[in-house]
DNA sequence: AAGTGCCCCAACCGCGGGAAG
DNA sequence: ACTTCCCGCGGTTGGGGCACT
């Protein structure tokens, strides 16, 4: 098969993005869309592959990311979904508005594939809480175990300092831009989790003179609809996300993890 | 105060699926 | 029907920064 060849272009760059770099993106997206991933780095002038300015844009630029702090609900959402998915990490970012697919893969790594894997052998054993309480050098444990100690803590706030340093982020964003309401999606986590991310917002008031900055860029007629045409990021949920919000249901109904049918 | 170890996150890599020609 | 191209996904990794000694 004939895989188009990706990111080996000399010259293209590679590694952290620059804010400048973010701004041209961000620019580029609100007036064209991003109808073509691979072509839009040479339009928008940027030493980037497409992919890589698709991985941004997606977990980091997009005007709808939430950031900051899993909620506990958030969590016991990602650990029940993936009982019933598995690492479909995509199909549970679905079933968070906000949240990107490596951002979940991530905590989910590094936070709850922990806080399960104690509790499996301990039932319920609790940990002290906090990053700071980490339990570092037990060690056996290896170099995560002993984060799974501290992520078993019931709620375990989750690399709020981290996120907070962030060169770059959205919070007051996710307000700001008209963006339609993801549909049905994610109705299981609307009311808890738009307060927590409520007090994320005020956590996280992080480099809003980007987004000011970049917003207030000249649009060359682009409305606030600009970006839908093409921007995914904006679409409604999709009928397989329809499909599990009925597996979804059962689930939620039954109370407890099922064999994951056939979607 | 300096050194070391560990954690977390952003980003890369490679593959599979689907659309277009 | 086949080939090519692009998108999206999941796995993995490298570096920055924090906590501890």
């Amino acid at each position: 098969m004939g895989r188009a060849p990706c990111c080996e272009k000399m010259g293209l760059k590679k590694g952290p993005w620059t804010p400048e770099e973010d701004k041209v993106l961000v620019a580029h997206i609100q007036r064209h869309g991003h109808g073509n991933w691979r072509a839009l780095p040479k339009q928008a002038g940027l030493l980037r592959c497409g992919k890589s300015c698709r991985l941004r844009w997606i977990n980091y630029l997009r005007p709808d990311i939430k950031r900051g702090n899993f909620s506990k609900e958030e969590e016991d959402t990602i650990i029940h979904l993936h009982d019933l998915l598995g690492n479909r990490w995509s199909a549970i970012a679905a079933r968070l508005p906000g949240r990107t697919d490596n951002e979940i893969k991530n905590v989910w790594h590094t936070h709850l594939k922990k806080r399960l894997a104690p509790a499996e052998q301990v039932h319920g054993a609790a940990a002290p809480s906090g990053k700071k309480q980490k339990q570092k050098r037990e060690g056996v444990g290896g170099r995560r175990a002993s984060a799974a100690a501290a992520a078993a803590a019931p709620v375990a706030p989750v690399s709020s300092e981290r996120s907070a340093s962030s060169s770059v982020t959205e919070s007051s964003m996710a307000s700001s831009v008209a963006e339609p309401e993801h549909g049905n999606a994610g109705s299981f986590v609307s009311a808890k989790e738009e307060s927590s991310f409520t007090s994320a917002s005020e956590e996280f008031q992080i480099d809003e003179s980007f987004w000011s900055e970049t917003l207030s860029m000249p649009l060359d007629g682009c409305d606030d609809a600009a970006m839908e045409p093409h921007d995914s990021a904006f679409a409604a949920p999709s009928a397989a996300a329809d499909d599990m919000d009925y597996w979804l249901r059962v689930f939620m109904d039954a109370g407890e993890p099922q064999e994951l049918p056939q979607i």
